[in-house]
DNA sequence: CAAAAATACTTTACTCATGAATTAATTCGA
DNA sequence: TCGAATTAATTCATGAGTAAAGTATTTTTG
């Protein structure tokens, strides 16, 4: 008792399951290859890593600096984990926790001269190594794993938790 | 002076670079929503982890065993995590190292039947789980969407390094 | 065949991520 | 307004991951 609408012939759960699998294993190692790269060429032409470069990323977007709490939401990852990251990155004198006047909880964090000038020379090659990383698809065949990623992505959000 | 060979309006190197960026970020996201998910319902339903799972399957694909070696490439994570895995499994009694007859250096990891009944148990849900969510993508998406990775990976595998 | 090179795995030190507990400051409500 | 709840950030314990150095064994080669 098929319950296809379709005229494809085998649509039994095996299948499907078989056939999300795929996708699926395809989805991880591209973006397992991609990453994989991207923090390698970090590493050796600046000495630096990938959750750093979105950490600086996030700041240079937004120049009037960042609470930990709004780096925390736009990084997607917990609270503890910005705070050694930005330690780390203000050791190194690339950013800067300036307090907040109108609440002695929060800081605002902020690129410094030299992190913004770091910054600057990594965004400018990164951008370019997603390029050539990406150079496997033509501009129609971007356009199209976009629109895919983008209704895999609503589908996504519906989940959450 | 363009480069391009198309028709396209606004080639430049500019927007290039933008609409890598963009495919490259929709890919991280979709790629990590669909992690997160598995992460968490593999943890509460079963407490384990994707990386076990993932160690566990490939176990599971290869009754015959594998060596650390072998787990490491297959995996594509360093001989030292596959050590420290091992280690946590074969202490739950998970997995087992076998020594190997012909080469006294190396090991045979192969499931236990304890871990191979825990395994089937888990493989089952995690099925269902990917089916879920890429539910978002219909037959036909998802053949396109493969295709792409296809071609994707093949380019990524050209660089490498 | 012995020395050198390669291989298989482990160990160590480090980065990054999480979740839970903690501290301190602010806000809210009776 | 005072006590309770909330919020902002940090700390701690734990789990993966890496790279590099270490140990033991096997293979190669001169």
């Amino acid at each position: 008792m098929p319950t296809s609408t379709t005229v494809r012939p085998s649509n039994d759960a095996r299948s499907d399951e078989h056939e999300a699998l795929r996708v699926w294993l395809r989805l991880l190692t591209c973006t397992n290859l991609v990453e994989a790269q991207l923090r390698t060429r970090l590493r050796t032409n600046f000495d630096s890593t990938l959750p750093r470069f979105d950490l600086m990323a996030q700041l240079d977007r937004h120049p009037e600096g960042l609470k930990m709490s709004e780096l925390s939401r736009l990084l997607m990852v917990t609270g503890g984990n910005v705070t050694g990251l930005t330690d780390k990155l203000a050791d190194e004198g690339l950013v800067e926790r300036r307090d907040d006047p109108r609440d002695r909880r929060s800081f605002t964090v902020m690129l410094t001269p030299a992190g913004q000038r770091q910054f600057d020379r990594m965004a400018r090659e990164h951008g370019q190594w997603v390029v050539g990383l990406l150079a496997g698809l033509d501009h129609a065949e971007k356009q199209r794993m976009l629109k895919l990623l983008d209704r895999l992505k609503a589908h996504l959000s519906t989940i959450s938790d």
